[in-house]
DNA sequence: CACCAGGCAAGTA
DNA sequence: TACTTGCATGGT
C-alpha cells in the first residue's frame, strides 16, 4: 500500500468515525493563539481553566494582555503549568505583534504564510508545532501541524521512523494530500482525537478504526 | 506512589 | 549536531 493511499485511508476512517471535530476550541484568534501556547506539554483541560481565568479577568484582548502585569497573568493562568515561563512566552508574542503588526492580528495573518512562519519561529517560546498551530487553526493557513499523538500513530503504522524531523513529517502530509486548510485542520484533530483514545503510551488497539490499516 | 499531558529553549560535549 | 535538563499543574 502506498503512502498516499495509507494517508487518505487513515483520514477516511477517522472522519466517519469521529465525525466533524470542529477545531481548535476557542472563539477568538487570540484565544487560539493563547491556547497554542498554553497547551505546550500540558493537558487541555488545565488550559481551558487558564483560559476561562483571563476571560474573566478582560485579558483576553492584545492590548490588555500587552499592559498586565507578569505577576497577574502568571497567576491567572497558574492551572496551565510552567506558568512563569509561559507568562514570558505569551509576552513575547504580544510584544512581537504590537512590534510588527500594531497589535492587529489580522494584519499580522495578512502577511504570506512562510514569511509569517519564520517571524513566528523567531519569538520566544514559539516553536514549530506552536507556529503551525497558530498559523492553521488561528490563521486558516494551509499548513498541517505535527504533534507528538501524529508522531505515535504513524510510527505504529510504519509510515515515519523515530528521529525524523518536525519538516520531514510535515512534508510527508503536505506533498501527497491537497493544501487544504479545513483538510489539515480535520485530520490532525483527528489524530489527537484517536491518540488519546486509542495509541497513549500504552496503546489499546482494540477498536481503533485504523487498527486494520496495514502496520507494514 | 508514579506517570503523563496537543513543547520549547538553554546548556553541555 | 545530538543529547540532557528545567519548567509545574492537575488527572489517572
Amino acid at each position: 500500500m502506498q503512502v498516499q493511499e495509507k494517508l487518505a485511508t487513515m483520514y477516511e476512517r477517522l472522519d466517519a468515525y469521529f465525525g466533524d471535530l470542529h477545531w481548535w476550541p476557542g472563539e477568538t484568534s487570540l484565544e487560539i493563539v493563547v491556547g497554542a501556547i498554553l497547551t505546550q506539554n500540558t493537558n487541555w483541560k488545565n488550559v481551558e481553566t487558564a483560559i476561562g481565568r483571563l476571560k474573566e479577568a478582560a485579558l483576553l484582548d492584545p492590548l490588555m494582555l500587552y499592559r498586565a502585569d507578569d505577576s497577574v497573568v502568571a497567576e491567572l493562568i497558574r492551572s496551565s503549568g510552567y506558568y512563569n515561563i509561559k507568562t514570558q512566552r505569551l509576552k513575547a508574542f504580544i510584544e512581537f505583534l504590537h512590534n510588527e503588526y500594531a497589535g492587529d492580528l489580522d494584519a499580522m495573518f495578512s502577511e504570506e504564510t512562510w514569511t509569517l512562519r519564520k517571524q513566528l519561529l523567531d519569538v520566544r517560546g514559539i516553536g514549530e508545532e506552536t507556529a503551525d498551530s497558530i498559523l492553521l487553526y488561528a490563521g486558516g493557513k494551509p499548513v498541517f501541524v505535527v504533534d507528538a499523538y501524529t508522531r505515535r500513530i504513524l510510527e505504529r503504522h510504519a509510515l515515519i521512523a523515530p528521529g525524523w524531523s518536525y519538516r520531514e513529517v510535515q512534508t510527508l502530509f503536505m506533498d501527497r494530500l491537497p493544501r487544504d486548510t479545513r483538510l489539515y485542520n480535520q485530520y490532525h484533530a483527528l489524530l489527537v482525537q484517536a491518540g488519546k483514545r486509542f495509541c497513549n503510551k500504552k496503546p489499546l488497539c482494540d477498536g481503533c478504526p485504523i487498527a486494520g490499516v496495514p502496520f507494514a
